[in-house]
DNA sequence: ATCGCTACTTAGACTACGTCCAAATTCGCT
DNA sequence: AGCGAATTTGGACGTAGTCTAAGTAGCGAT
C-alpha cells in the first residue's frame, strides 16, 4: 500500500493517475470487489474516471498479475487482490467472500485423477458465518 | 431418462410439455450447458418454446433441487444436472467442463476454520486434459 | 358445457455487466 | 517544441438474465 508507483512498475505497469487510483480502490478494499463497486469507490474521490478506463485497468492488472478474477457470485466477476494460492467461503446469507489460506486446507488425490493435467485448483466453500458467542 | 413425467412429479414439478422438453434437454446434454445452450438444443426439436419460458424452468428445476447451478465460468452461469455433490475440472484451453467425482478426492481441514460454519464445498480444479499417448 | 380460478407460457421491454470503437488527451523521447 | 506511442474517454454495442402484462391452458365445481 506504501509506494504504489514502485508497485505498479514491478508488474510491468506504466502508473498513471487513473492506474494509481485504481490500484489504491482495488487494494484497499475490503476484498473481492466487482469492478463497479471499484468504479463506484474511485469516484468519491476522483469523480471524473471513466467505467471503460477503469475495466481496462482492472483487466490490465489482471493480465499484469497483480490481481486475480474469481466466479464466485451470479452475473459479475469478481477481482482478488489476493493472487497468490488460496480458498474461498462465500457466505450465503450476505454474498460475502473470505480467504481462506492456503495452509488450512489439504487437499489429496489430485495426481491419480486420470486424464486431467492440474495446474491450479482451490476449494469454494458455502456456508454461514458462525455466531460468536 | 425414462420415466420424465414421473421423475418432474417426484421433484413436485408440474410435467408440462415445456417443462418435459427442458427436462429431456438438460439432462440428456453434455454435462454443464448454460441456459442458452439448452435454449438452442430444446428448439430444434421444440422451435416455438420461449427464452422466458426456459429460463423459467432451469431456475424452477433449480428451486426444487433437480438441477444445480454452477459459477465456473465469466459471464454465464452453468446448470448442472448432477445434483448430488461431486467436484469441477474446467480445461482452460476448451472451457470444457468436468465431474470429479466425490471420493476421488479428500479434503482435510475444513471443521477447524474459525467462525465459519461449511455447509458444502467442492474443490474447483483448472488444466489441461492430459494427451493420452 | 360453462364458469371461475389458478398455473403456466409468451413476446418483448428492460436492466446489468462487460466490451468495443474512434476521437481526444497525455506521455516519453529527441 | 515536435513527434509517435500509449492512455483515456463517452457512448455505442453485445449479451445474459429478469420482469411484465397479456394470453392460454388446466381443472374442479356447479
Ligand atoms: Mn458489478
Ligand atoms: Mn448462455
Ligand atoms: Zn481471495
Ligand atoms: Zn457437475
Amino acid at each position: 500500500m506504501d509506494n504504489l508507483p514502485v508497485l505498479l512498475r514491478s508488474y510491468g505497469i506504466q502508473p498513471t493517475l487513473q492506474r494509481l487510483a485504481v490500484a489504491e480502490g482495488v487494494l484497499g478494499m475490503d476484498s473481492h470487489p466487482s469492478a463497479d463497486q471499484v468504479l463506484a469507490r474511485i469516484r468519491e474521490r476522483y469523480p471524473t474516471i471513466s467505467r471503460a478506463t477503469v475495466y481496462n485497468t482492472l483487466n490490465l492488472f489482471v493480465k499484469k498479475r497483480l490481481l486475480r478474477t474469481q466466479n464466485l457470485r451470479d452475473g459479475t466477476v469478481l477481482f482478488d487482490p489476493n493472487a497468490g494460492p488460496h480458498h474461498h467461503f462465500v457466505d450465503e446469507e450476505t454474498g460475502e467472500v473470505l480467504d481462506v489460506a492456503w495452509d488450512a486446507i489439504r487437499v489429496a488425490g489430485l495426481e491419480s485423477l486420470d486424464g486431467l493435467e492440474v495446474s491450479e485448483f482451490q476449494v469454494v466453500m458455502r456456508g454461514r458465518r458462525r455466531s460468536r458467542n
